[in-house]
DNA sequence: ACAATATATCGTAATATTACGATATATTGT
DNA sequence: ACAATATATCGTAATATTACGATATATTGT
């Protein structure tokens, strides 16, 4: 149905997966990579940056934001965006618990 | 449309996308969990502890065997699915070296 | 050979995602 | 006031994802 029935697993579980949803489009992950490098927000730079067009661009910044890993500043005409340190260590956190759940090889496969 | 411009983003890109969607959907969340848990495969017993249809776990556990991160061993009429050990090393390394390329607080927002 | 069991696949429906052109919005500099 | 600039949003089209019932497939135990 492409509808998630979200009711039906834990808030960790939802949380975990959207936080992945944030880096599941490599444009996304892209976008990610030049607000973590460059520090200072690049705006509409990524624009320049990324072979999309601006509404596409624009669209996923509005994900990323939804999720809460990045935030922007309002600066009219311009937007300023930036990671969220918060969530970023949440996101960070939240993966690293994930893969620390599995110790050692598997007994069959 | 739907459809990702893979050829316009470099493979680690698309990689790091691919890794990043084996987590982003709670079911998968959950699968993830229950087999690295249990650390031995748990076969179609995802089926009873999961609340979704034979098919749709069945579903999920073809995409997780496609990005790589689980593997299953035929073993009639059981399937045993567990970790891909190398895999799952590969996502733990894809996603610390992202979140390691943000160091410190962004000089705006 | 055949029932029972476990799993994959098919078909289908509904919703979500991706992408972009066009337009709306809001501010700055003239 | 108005052009220029930057960004968000709308509308739309195409494809992807999620979910499940039904069925196919393949083996074991009788």
């Amino acid at each position: 149905m492409g509808v998630t029935k979200t009711a039906i697993f834990t808030e960790q579980q939802n949380r975990a997966a959207d936080l992945a949803k944030a880096f599941a489009h490599p444009a996304r992950v892209a976008i990610l990579q030049l607000l973590a490098q460059k520090k200072a927000c690049v705006c509409g730079d990524l624009v320049d940056e990324l072979p999309l067009a601006q509404a596409t661009v624009s669209q996923h910044l509005k994900e990323l934001k939804r999720i809460g890993i990045i935030k922007g500043e309002i600066n009219p005409p311009r937007v300023c965006y930036c990671i969220n340190e918060v969530v970023w260590e949440e996101a960070r956190q939240t993966f690293g618990s994930l893969f620390d759940i599995y110790v050692g090889a598997s007994t069959c496969c």
